[in-house]
DNA sequence: GTCTATAATTAGATAGAC
DNA sequence: GTCTATCTAATTATAGAC
């Protein structure tokens, strides 16, 4: 029995930072509240990850892989029938994504919307990958509008979970229960990518 | 002519805290940042707000009877036809508001993501009325999808703006350009409220 | 009404014991 | 590999001069 469980730790470590992150900001949380919730020392975050900007970007890492492990896998799923129902798949799949994860797109608003070090990582790094999926996959779409469609679709898809506090403030209707996020799916697949009938 | 102009440095003190708490988040910007930006001191702030929280409250109150008078305006400007029209009116509205001031959205999905006392107040203060006032206008649409038609509309009419800094990182594209703008306001228009004889 | 100075607290990072 | 203790700097809020 190893008595090194240092990787377990490290584990514990970025899913505590990333949750904390999430919910209250880089800012607005504290290396020794991450600490805590990771259920370890403050000191420890310094051993395994030299800063508090390092342990932000293990973070995310984390965070893009998983999300790029249920997208290949959502993708490979839908057999390669006509594009239409790939791209039905696609916007599909994005729904239900921001509906476990909205952690991404928190994320993603909150340390893209200025031009700093940390933007420009996350852009190249993470998210121009994605992109570059998206139009491909959306290409044979005759008038599509690039770069409108893409944060229409992101928007669309992404923000009554992102912002799935306020939804349940506001309307008294939970966005994250299985029916709405179905529902929200259909919708928005529907909306961007019509049945073959009514075009 | 009068000395104090506190009237002056309070508006003074109310934007600088709107641009800077948008730009850095409520825990990443200080009050003495504020102070600068507002080139006064930092015990002034106080003196006029007594917490860095009152300033909060100050700034989102400015932000949104900014956005209250915008509304009305292009609402009533749009002449009482039919339903379509004051319904396209108010999307394309919804995008020139968000792309000349995204840091709604922004205030928005920072504040509301959590259910504390800011997000509550937010919600109840703001929110509701322009709730009320857009299911309203939508109710006459037959099979609306509330609050999915809602937050698909919101995030398809401000994402691109609210993500501005990484639209530009990641396609070169400038999404607040007037062509672009523009552009992004007929895409959501005609994504959501069709023309006449397409339906 | 505005400023300077400062008190009390908390932040991230480091040093060294175990 | 992990913890405790501590350093330095920055935070909000206050007190008092002008």
């Amino acid at each position: 029995m190893k008595r090194e469980h240092s990787e377990d730790t490290r584990r514990q470590i970025v899913n505590a930072a990333l949750i904390a992150i999430t919910e209250a900001g880089f800012d607005g949380i504290s290396t020794r509240q991450i600490a805590a919730r990771a259920n370890v020392s403050q000191g420890l975050l310094t051993y395994h990850f030299k800063s508090k900007d390092a342990l932000w970007h293990a973070a995310a890492d984390h965070m893009f892989e998983l999300a790029n492990i249920e997208f290949e896998k959502a993708l490979s799923s839908a057999k390669t029938k006509n594009p239409r129902d790939i791209q039905r798949t696609l916007i599909r799949q994005m729904v239900y994504f921001n509906a476990e994860h909205p952690e991404l797109m928190h994320f993603m608003i909150e340390n893209g919307k200025e031009d700093t070090e940390r933007s420009r990582w996350l852009v190249d790094t993470h998210c121009r990958p994605f992109y570059e999926k998206f139009t491909s996959l959306m290409s044979d779409i005759p008038d599509i509008d690039l770069p409108h469609a893409f944060y229409v679709l992101v928007g669309a898809s992404g923000l009554i979970f992102c912002a799935a506090n306020e939804c349940r403030q506001l309307t008294g209707k939970d966005p994250t229960s299985k029916a709405a996020i179905k529902r929200h799916a259909e919708y928005c697949a529907n909306l961007l990518i019509p049945d073959e009938h009514h075009s």
